[in-house]
RNA sequence: GGGCGAAUGGCGGAACUGGUAGACGCGUUGGACUCAAAAUCCAAUAGUAGCAAUACUGUGAGAGUUCGAUUCUCUCUUUGCCCA
């Protein structure tokens, strides 16, 4: 059976096999046992795996496989995030079905998912491009209709006018398409909303609930939530409009007396009196040339039209201000109003300097003097308020934005209002890879929901991608339809992606159940995720789209136990690669480059010298990626794993290095020659000696270093750990060794190595005729305490020796034995000690007149 | 501009609640084996001085708290991410 040489591709595909035939990891609903729901982001299934996969599911991997050996029942199931729109482009480009292409990327990226021995239940696959599983989808687009939490309004959007398809706003990215690069237009669409701001102040609050995710991820969701408090306030006006009054939302009550204009959002209701206006209607084209989105407002120029209306000032009637409209205004923010007031506001002061506007302080600093004024910048620090008549001598902000409030409450001139930067979620694309949405309309274009029983709406097959615009509304027979002898047209959007992957982690409990997305006893048992591993790039999208899922199929819903899906999460940093360019500045790959000397040059071509660029993540337009498949072709599931896991923390970035690589090849090598000597010596009968050597010692606190590693997510330290281990148990096997103690203690030190490469430690295991169920080992705490204790004698906190003795000694005996010690002669030679720190088992200070 | 984090040898990184800084790996150097090379094995490897024992310096910079600080506090520098 052994063999000199570790073959791991024999072994490999032994275990999966094996591991495949016997369902090993396939999850049954137990509830005398404790379950553990392990989930990693799902992939799109682009085409094939890259390394950042590798690094994703095998960090899930290892934590699936420790907790299953802990005991867990354990549920890691594995699907695709299938629909989306490089099917479809990727369709167009080579004239293919988006289904076909999806699907047969699929297989392929399943079967490299399967080559890394990932422990996952393959048979709760789901995918989202499946009726199987949208027909669910549609049914709960329908519900959270009925609970009033979808609805559908015409909005401005931003439009790719390449892709032909709404973006949202973080698809816009310096105000462009996020895949197309085209400049992004406004344009008004009728579009279905899910209602989530509904429930700002509830996700808000659930993140205080969740003390296993990353600090970082919370502060971006609540930043993005942006809860702000402040106050509405109504402006009487004057002038030749039928308009009397104008409402504002602003945080900044307490700075009204500096109030110099009103800027209005060129989408705001009074805009209709200027439809006629041909200089409004160019001022209009211009706002939307500067771009929609709050970073591009803040950037861009401020640019103002001023109307002849008046704005009077609540708190001083005498003071009357422009009204103007302001590209800087957003209509979905607040009421599409605000009152500018310079001083205090540094785009206000941009725009007041711009428009001849006064500029009127009304806080001064506290280190300032009485006749501070603001000149060069807005001042927005704090201090007190000065020149406001009654409002005089408040404190900024501690006190003055909530009296101001209360005064303009009982004035009669303003109310407390609390404000969210969430704005409701889009999820209408004009887009044919997708899901359909369940919705008709009727000749007069009212709204009627598919009846439930007629779902699912199936995405129609043959559909020409190559027409210009929204391919279902292009495809009559499929949008054309008879509802009870009435003609109705389909609704011809689909819904966003991230729809889908809000509730996967709900289907992947119960996969097969045909009536609805989920079983109530299945989630009740499963959920919620235990754990939730994926990228940082989806901390606020995804993340607050799958809580604000929950929350809404939980609404109105008495029997739901839960409301958060994911009550660990743990985002993993990225691999990184150099980057490489030839002398024509031409992206080279890692393979198109070979070294001579300390150089590299491009293969085959040794006069070209390649420069070498920074490293960064892995990406196909700077050609600085590995292929997978490659490397596991050449050095094995259980090294990629290995490697992929040592060289940094998971949190972090990790830069992928080829020697790095080698080396945990060679290592794996190395493991096997020392488990063929191991069995060697346990074959040998003659030699069998009961000498205490310290294995039990080592493995017991190996146990428990690698435990709490594999608690902490510190794989990288656990990889160290291992080849502690080795290196320890090479130097071991040469002493006389009791047989039995050696097999114990080799096949624990073998379950611990399994989480991180399961198909060697299974070969091994099986090799000693290991046949018993495995379980993760327990740790005697007697073999943590050491016997002899290395105790650090300090002279004036100086580390100046190191002495070797029993645990537990008291601090007398161990200044006898420092005071019989001549190499501390010198320092103490007519000195006298005047304090002994003395810390048990660990150290002694002392301190001595110099 | 705001928020959050990071900074440790040539490199990636370790260090439990303040208590031996540099585990483990890569790289480098020397040696063994070999006709030679590869592979493998052994040894050394923070810096300075010294043959050595050893001494001094050292965790981005500067201060502070402490018997003692990579760890806690403050200021600064650089850098990453998110938001604007």
């Amino acid at each position: 059976m052994s063999s000199e040489r570790y073959n791991f591709k024999t072994v490999e595909l032994k275990w999966q096999e094996k591991w495949e035939k016997t369902k090993v990891f396939s999850a049954k609903l137990d509830k005398s046992k404790k379950k553990f729901y392990c989930l990693e982001m799902f992939p799109y299934p682009s085409g094939k795996i890259h390394m950042g996969h590798v690094r994703n599911y095998t960090i899930g991997d290892v934590l699936s496989r420790y907790k299953s050996l802990r005991g867990f029942n354990v549920l890691h199931p594995m699907g695709w995030d299938a629909f989306g729109m490089p099917a479809e482009n990727a369709a167009r480009e080579n004239n293919l079905d988006p289904k076909e292409w999806t699907n047969k990327n699929i297989s392929t990226m399943k079967a490299q998912l399967k080559r890394l021995g990932l422990s996952i239940d393959w048979d709760r696959e789901i995918s989202t491009c499946s009726e199987e599983y949208y027909k669910h989808q549609q049914l709960f687009f329908l519900e959270l209709y009925e609970k009033g939490l979808v609805y559908r309004k015409e909005n401005y959007v931003n439009w790719d006018p390449v892709d032909q398809t709404v973006l949202a706003n973080e698809q816009v990215i310096d105000g462009k398409g996020w895949r197309s690069g085209a400049i992004v237009e406004r344009k008004k669409l009728n579009q279905w909303f899910f209602n989530i701001s509904n429930f700002s102040q509830e996700l808000l609050d659930g993140l205080e609930k969740l003390n296993l995710w990353p600090n970082k991820v919370k502060v971006m969701q609540k930043n993005w939530i942006g809860k702000s408090f402040g106050c509405e306030i109504s402006f009487q006006t004057e002038g030749d409009l039928p308009i009397k009054e104008i409402k504002c939302f602003t945080t900044r009550p307490d700075t009204l007396f500096g109030f110099s204009f009103l800027a209005l959002s060129v989408d705001h209701e009074i805009s209709k009196y200027f439809s006629e206006d041909k200089n409004f209607q160019e001022f209009k084209k211009a706002c939307s040339r500067s771009g929609t989105t709050e970073e591009a407002i803040a950037i861009g120029e401020k640019i103002g039209f001023r109307t002849n209306l008046l704005a009077i000032n609540p708190l001083n009637s005498s003071q009357k201000v422009p009204v103007f409209f302001a590209n800087f205004v957003l209509m979905d923010y607040g009421f599409g109003a605000v009152f500018g007031c310079p001083a205090h506001d540094q785009r206000d002061f941009d725009f007041a300097k711009k428009y001849n506007l006064e500029i009127n302080t009304v806080v001064r600093p506290i280190d300032e003097n009485e006749g501070y004024n603001v000149r060069e910048e807005a001042y927005t620090g704090s201090g007190i308020i000065i020149n406001s008549d009654f409002l005089n001598g408040l404190k900024v902000p501690e006190e003055s934005i909530i009296k101001t409030i209360d005064i303009l409450e009982r004035k009669k001139i303003g109310k407390k209002q609390i404000n969210f930067r969430l704005k409701d979620w889009g999820v209408s694309r004009q887009r044919y890879w997708g899901c359909p949405i369940p919705i008709a309309y009727d000749e007069k274009g009212n709204v009627t929901p598919i009846a439930k029983e007629d779902l699912p709406v199936k995405l129609p097959e043959n559909i020409d991608l190559n027409s210009k615009g929204n391919p279902l509304d292009n495809k009559d027979e499929w949008k054309n339809i008879i509802i009870n002898g009435e003609k109705f047209t389909r609704e011809t959007d689909t819904l966003d992606t991230f729809v889908c992957s809000s509730w996967y982690y709900l289907r992947f409990c119960s996969p097969n159940e045909k009536n609805y997305g989920f079983k109530k006893e299945e989630i009740d048992y499963w959920m919620p995720v235990d754990q939730y591993i994926g990228g940082v790039e989806h901390a606020i999208l995804h993340l607050l789209y799958s809580r604000f899922f929950m929350k809404a199929i939980g609404y109105k819903n008495k029997n739901f136990k839960f409301s958060e899906p994911f009550q660990g999460l743990f985002t993993q940093g990225m691999v990184c690669h150099e980057t490489y360019k030839d002398k024509n500045n031409n992206w080279l790959s890692p393979d198109e480059i070979e070294l001579i000397g300390d150089q590299y040059y491009k293969k085959n071509d040794p006069k070209n010298l390649v420069k070498v660029g920074p490293t960064e993540s892995m990406s196909k337009s700077k050609k600085n990626v590995v292929d997978p498949e490659n490397i596991m072709n050449n050095y094995g599931a259980d090294a990629v794993r290995l490697f992929i896991l040592s060289d940094s923390p998971p949190e972090k970035d990790v830069q992928w290095s080829e020697q790095g690589m080698i080396a945990s090849y060679k290592f794996l090598q190395k493991l096997w020659a020392l488990h063929i000597k191991i069995k060697l010596k346990l074959n040998d009968k003659s030699k069998i000696s009961n000498e205490d050597n310290g294995l039990e010692r080592f493995t017991n606190q190996m146990v428990y270093k690698i435990t709490n590693n594999l608690e902490n997510f510190s794989y990288n330290v656990i990889i160290a750990n291992i080849y502690e281990t080795y290196n320890f148990l090479s130097k071991e096997i040469d002493k006389k060794i009791d047989h039995q103690k050696l097999k114990d203690n080799y096949k624990k030190i073998l379950i611990l190595l399994t989480p991180a490469i399961p198909h060697y430690t299974a070969e091994c295991l099986q090799d000693l005729g290991v046949i018993e169920k495995i379980d993760w080992p327990e740790v005697d705490h007697n073999y943590l305490k050491e016997e002899k204790i290395d105790y650090v004698v300090q002279i004036n906190g100086k580390k100046r020796l190191i002495l070797n003795e029993s645990r537990d000694i008291d601090q007398e005996t161990l200044l006898l034995k420092i005071n019989s010690n001549n190499i501390l002669e010198k320092f103490l030679k007519d000195k006298s000690v005047y304090k002994v720190i003395f810390i048990k088992n660990r150290l002694i200070n002392l301190l001595i007149n110099e």
